[in-house]
DNA sequence: GAAAAGATATGGTCTGACCAACAGACCACC
DNA sequence: GGTGGTCTGTTGGTCAGACCATATCTTTTC
C-alpha cells in the first residue's frame, strides 16, 4: 500500500508542534507563547506564516493573543478538552449512530403528531418508489434517502431538521454499503413501512419505536460488515 | 456602566462577513470562494490578512484550499451546523427548546453512564461556584452555561457535542434572561443537583427525567416572559 | 486526434516595512 | 504618597510586493 504524498503547509507543520506542546503540557494555561518574531527565527519560516498558525490555533480556541502583550495559552477548559480529544477518539460512526437514535425517533414522533394528509401522501409515494426499484433490482437508496429527510421535513422543526442534516450527511457511504448487504434493501423497505403506518395512525410511541427498531437493525448490518473504506479522509464526499 | 472598547481585528471582520455568507446559504457547499487577491481587493485589505480570514475558517472546517484550484465551501458537517446556528436565532425558541428536550435528556443518560470519578468532580465544582455566585447575588449563568457543556463532554459522543453546541451557543441572552426572573437562580441550581444526583447514582432514567424537568421548567419562564431583545444582531456578544 | 509545450490563475511563502497598543520606567507635580 | 504625564522597547496587527508550486486550460506540434 502507498501512502498517499503529504504536503505538508508551513503553518500546519506549526500548529501541530505547538499544539503537541499544549497537549503534552510542556506549556501550561496562561503560559506566554514566544513572540512571533522569535517564533518564525526559531521555525525558519516568513511571520506570516507563524501568523497563519496562530489564527489557526486562536479560532480553536487553544491560543489568544492581546496586541502589544503577547500571545497566551488559552486558561479556559478548552485546552484540556483539545488535549483530551486529542489523544483519545472513539469510534466516529457509533457516535453518529448514537446520536440518530436519539434525533430521528423523536423526529418520527413529531412527524406521527403532525402529519397532513399530504405529506402521508408524500411518503407513500417514496416508499412506492422504492419497492419499485428494490423490485428492479437496485438498493433503492435515493429514495431511502429521501424518506428520512421527509420525514424531518413532516416534524415540523427546522432545527431539528438541520441538524438531522447535519448527521446524515455524513453517511452517505455508510447507507450505501448497508444496502448492500444480501437482503438489507427489503429489510429497510420493510422498516420505513412500520414507521409510516405508525404515522398513518398518529400512533406516537409506535413511530418512536419503529424508528428506533429500524436504526438498530441498520447500525447492526453496518457495524457487523467489514469496512475498510471508512477510515480515509472525508473530504471525498 | 461602562462598555469595553472592542478593537475588530481585520482578519475577524472577513471571517464574520464571509462566515455570514455560509450560514445564510447564499454560498452553497463545494462553491468556490473568489480568489485570494480578488477578496483582498473587494475587502480592500492586505491579502495576508485575507489568508489569516481563511486559516480561521479553514481550522472550524467551513472552507478548504487547495493550491492551484482555489478555496472552496466544504461540505462537511460544520457548514450545516454553521446554518442551523444561523436558523436558530429567528425561529421561534419553541423549536429550539424542543429540540433541546429531545438532545439534552438524552445527553444526561449518557453522561450518567459513562461519568469518570473526575468528571463528576468537575460538575460538581461548577456547581459549587454557581451556589456561590447565586448567594453572591449575581445570576451565576457563566457556571449554568458550563454545567450543560460539561455535561455534553461527558456523554463522550463528539456528534452529540457539537450538535448540542450548536444549539446552546446562540442562546447566551435567552439563558442570561431566564436567569434574571426572580427566584430562577436558585431553582435552576436545584434542578442541576437533581441531574448531578442521578449521575453520581448512576440512574439513567432519572438523568433523563430530571433534564427534561429542568428544560421545561426554563422554557416555562423563558417563554412568559416578554422578550424584545431577541431579534437584535448577535456580534454584541 | 493525441501528446507535448506553454500560458494563466490560484494558493503558499517570504521579506521588510510601518502602525497600534501595552508594560514598565521615569519624572514632575500636588 | 499618590497622581498623572511621557518616553521607550516589545509585541501583535497590517500592508505591499515579490517569488514559488501547482492545477487547469490553451495552443502547438506531430
Amino acid at each position: 500500500m502507498l501512502k498517499a504524498i503529504k504536503k505538508t503547509r508551513v503553518y500546519e507543520d506549526i500548529v501541530a508542534q505547538l499544539k503537541e506542546l499544549i497537549a503534552e503540557r510542556k506549556v501550561k494555561p496562561g503560559d506566554q507563547l514566544p513572540s512571533e518574531r522569535e517564533l518564525s527565527e526559531r521555525f525558519q519560516v516568513s511571520r506570516a506564516s507563524v501568523r497563519e498558525a496562530i489564527r489557526s490555533l486562536e479560532s480553536m480556541g487553544l491560543i489568544q493573543s492581546r496586541q502589544g502583550e503577547g500571545t497566551y495559552i488559552a486558561s479556559s477548559v478548552e485546552t484540556l478538552l483539545a488535549s483530551v480529544a486529542f489523544t483519545i477518539q472513539r469510534d466516529p460512526l457509533l457516535e453518529v449512530f448514537e446520536a440518530r437514535k436519539i434525533l430521528e425517533p423523536a423526529i418520527a414522533a413529531l412527524a406521527a403528531e403532525r402529519a397532513t394528509v399530504a405529506e402521508v401522501g408524500s411518503l407513500e409515494a417514496i416508499l412506492n418508489e422504492q419497492a419499485q426499484q428494490i423490485a428492479a433490482g437496485e438498493t433503492g437508496v435515493e429514495a431511502d434517502t429521501r424518506f428520512h429527510s421527509t420525514l424531518a421535513d413532516t416534524a415540523k422543526n427546522e432545527v431539528l431538521l438541520r441538524l438531522n442534516e447535519a448527521i446524515v450527511d455524513r453517511l452517505h457511504e455508510t447507507r450505501e454499503r448497508s444496502l448492500q448487504t444480501e437482503g438489507r434493501p427489503a429489510r429497510s423497505l420493510a422498516g420505513h413501512q412500520e414507521i409510516l403506518g405508525a404515522i398513518q395512525s398518529k400512533d406516537l410511541a409506535k413511530a418512536r419505536e419503529a424508528m428506533l427498531n429500524h436504526l438498530e437493525t441498520i447500525e447492526h448490518t453496518v457495524l457487523k460488515s467489514p469496512y475498510d473504506s471508512l477510515s480515509k479522509e472525508e473530504d471525498s464526499a
